[in-house]
DNA sequence: GTAAGCCTTGACGCCAACGTCAATGTCAAG
DNA sequence: CTTGACATTGACGTTGGCGTCAAGGCTTAC
């Protein structure tokens, strides 16, 4: 298939496909006229980047997870390089929440401070 | 002072105040030979910026605290409309950390399924 | 032949908050 | 006078993941 059909059967945007090939996460062999040529497989390996897009990971993040598709392995997942980036990005997960909590309590202390009562009702000024 | 003389004191660079000039957030009146020259006003203004900014503020979160204080207000919280940006911030925080854990137990329960036992181990295989 | 619909590469735009040069001006000390 | 530390404006670079033209080539249908 070419680059449109892969654009609409993956959900993204053919530029973005062109995109992650310039990143060097998918390619295509070229057809005599110089058109891009997917098969099913670059479907799936579309469909994982998308997925993991989809829970924070960046395309760097992904690169492992695709080439242990290209690699032959049924799952992205069966390789030790996408379970360390499993690994890491639970931590930085667990890392982004403790901070967004403790700038969420600092800011309801001023909330506090500045609107007493605020905190705790839905309306507007005490 | 002088904005290097106002940088030092606030903590930021030279660059960060012109810009903040730019946005319109602080302004600063001129002696003869152009210098821009700021007061002890200005070094509350700019700290006032800065700490929202460390608690996750934008600088246009921050410029309803800046005009209350340039109103003459003691406090950069004690204005509606900063008010009005506490509870927005507090609200978007909260959705971000539901979308943070979100992912969090997608990202989990996927390193589960590539790695049963990883979850609650330390160690790297199973 | 020509319109429609696909494809190609190249390149600028976007967002935030500055960092970093460049080229030049100002001013006090030696 | 010169050095050095300050200041000025202007403009491009950074980061990610594309969006959005631009200018053109290929193919099929009419």
């Amino acid at each position: 298939m070419r680059i449109g059909e892969l654009a609409r059967r993956a959900g993204v945007s053919t530029r973005a496909l062109r995109y992650y090939e310039q990143q060097g996460l998918i390619e295509a062999r070229r057809s005599a006229n110089g058109y891009r040529e997917y098969d099913e497989a670059d479907v799936r390996l579309v469909a994982e980047i998308r997925s993991l897009m989809a829970v924070g990971f960046t395309l760097e993040d992904a690169r492992p997870f695709v080439e242990c598709l290209r690699s032959g392995k049924p799952s992205g997942n069966a390789c030790p390089d996408s379970v360390a980036v499993y690994r890491r990005k639970l931590a930085e997960i667990d890392t982004e929440v403790r901070a967004l909590l403790a700038r969420r309590a600092e800011v309801a202390a001023q909330l506090a401070l500045a609107c007493p009562g605020c905190v705790f009702s839905r309306g507007g000024e005490p």
